[in-house]
DNA sequence: CCTCGACGATTGACATGTCAAACATGTTAG
DNA sequence: CTAACATGTTTGACATGTCAATCGTCGAGG
């Protein structure tokens, strides 16, 4: 396979050698991610999105937060946000209600069932992190592992949009 | 924060600094993922699962496979691997036909259009990889992502199930 | 006023994933 | 032969994600 990569691609096209790394790496933090999630859904019935959208409004003053705010705050674009915040509210994890001081805006806070079973899925889902990840590596890789996350994520900031 | 991590939890849960590094790894490979996924979408008209399928039956001997033996080549459940097809199936880029030697199975046969979306989608693909990820990372960098990954899954493998 | 564009958030249409149940055909024990 | 089970695949229901369009309110300019 290596010795037919056409020469003149030059710098732009991955090795096989270089190949083989990203499929092993991108598989197999798939798998990782697939697993803590199934963890974290039979330990606590939560799914990421959720411990996401639950962690964040925890640790909000008055375990509120509005809607675009959170958004930023996790990541993910509102209409995503949306979507998840009306299968949580069906749900009793929160509830959203008009904003005081924007009557545009939605303030989305946290009942007491949400914090309950936030607080219920923490130490599972640590554990979970620990045993399927930190206990994974030595001390040494994982802190190249922050290395290279720190490393992607300042590349990928860099290229934003490209 | 670190100070105030109780210490009866022994080894069950992360420290602090050990949390940070989760959290920054599996948010920027989703990042990355993201990236990756829609460089692919805006330049091939091609999801991840798509390009995985097409490349998957471009290698196969005649280009055709067993619906099973393709899912387990690909790491996919059948029922996602089912679904899938059909997708593909509408959009003229795979082709289900009763298999031959065992008439419960079918077999998955790239068309023409498929195989020529793939030939298109190849280079800005790699090339993708190349930008987004490779030339991320020193030399280094990149072998210890190998290495991680590696890791990452001979621990996974060994709790299968757990 | 009142219209226009910015802003905050939601909606609808659709692609993708998971899980459990259903189907259809093969094989085997009685 | 046939009931029971195994094998290969599909289906339906539903959770999750993206994208583009929409809706209601705000604020500035005529």
């Amino acid at each position: 396979m290596t010795k037919d990569t056409p020469r003149q691609h030059g710098r732009q096209l991955p090795t096989a050698e270089e190949l083989r790394i990203w499929r092993d790496f991108i598989e197999t933090t798939d798998v990782l991610r697939s697993r803590i999630a199934s963890r974290l859904q039979s330990d606590s019935a939560l799914s990421p999105g959720d411990y996401a959208v639950l962690l964040a409004l925890t640790e909000a003053p008055e375990q509120q937060m509005r809607s675009s705010e959170l958004a930023a705050h996790i990541g993910w674009e509102r209409s995503r946000l949306s979507h998840h915040l009306g299968r949580m509210e069906r749900r009793g994890l929160i509830r959203r209600q008009e904003c005081a001081t924007d009557p545009r805006g939605a303030e989305v806070h946290l009942t007491a069932a949400g914090a309950e079973a936030f607080r219920g899925s923490t130490v599972p889902h640590l554990r979970a992190i620990r045993e399927l990840f930190v206990d994974a590596l030595t001390p040494e890789q994982l802190l190249a592992a922050g290395e290279i996350a720190a490393a992607l994520r300042a590349h990928l900031d860099a290229r934003q949009a490209k």
